[in-house]
DNA sequence: ATAAACCTTAAAGTACACTCTAAGGCAAGA
DNA sequence: TCTTGCCTTAGAGTGTACTTTAAGGTTTAT
């Protein structure tokens, strides 16, 4: 599979697969006869896990230090399970943020709802923030 | 209260206050004779909500738009609600993905807990990624 | 055989969201 | 009164994560 290929599948550009490569968000891809890289379905897993991670936050600095120690093979077993545990505990506490904003936005909007019904009666009152 | 205290009491740099008021994340703060910021309570409540949205990833584009039409009153209440609503539903959207993402970290160290067990015993096989 | 549409690299450029600097004024303690 | 520690602004600088450019080679269709 070609570059153009796995950017059109995974919804990313040319450019940004290079990037993760140089960076080792995902390990180096294997080229054909004259460079092109020539992606086989062990790096479009690689790809669809990178673009997966990066989405949920992971950072670029431990990404890549997961990627490298995969690379290095199974003594480094230990060390990655540690790396996705942090970021298993870095995810938590941003959905336990994001739930309770989520929560916060339905009480605000609700208060809205109150207020929209009140202005239509031409009872003008303060909202929620004033 | 002044830049610094407000600053202090949500962890933000006295230059970020500065700088989200200049972008309208937050109204203009009233200013006392000599020109220093005097945060009122209502001042510190948007500052804290300011925060709040940016932190669970709210555009400063969509949360300045709705701190400009909150300025212009009760007229602007519907078109408030609708900058809630949208936010609320990337939120929901996001919350979904990083929620996929998380169970698929826990499934992952799981794996690598059954592999580190088989290490352990010297019978070293491939892991779920390779 | 030539144009269009791919691919390569290194390096420069961009957008976002701050963050810092420079130059200066105000306020409180020794 | 002088030093320390606040405050102000405009504008320059920074880090992250791409994104574009320049210069060139390859492949495919006409």
């Amino acid at each position: 599979m070609n570059i153009k290929e796995v950017a059109q599948k995974y919804d990313l550009t040319a450019d940004t697969l290079r990037y993760y490569e140089k960076v080792g968000l995902i390990p180096k891809v294997n080229r054909n006869e004259v460079g092109y890289r020539d992606f086989t379905e062990e790096d479009t897993n690689w790809v669809e896990f990178a673009k997966c991670m990066r989405n949920a936050g992971m950072s670029i600095e431990a990404l890549s230090e997961y990627v490298a120690l995969f690379q290095k093979g199974d003594s480094t077993i230990a060390q990655r399970k540690k790396i996705l545990l942090d970021q298993q505990a870095i995810m938590a506490e941003k959905l336990k943020d994001m739930q309770a904003t989520y929560d916060r936005l339905t009480k605000k909007v609700d208060n809205y709802d109150n207020h929209i019904a009140k202005f239509e009666e031409e009872k003008l009152e303060n909202i929620e923030h004033a």
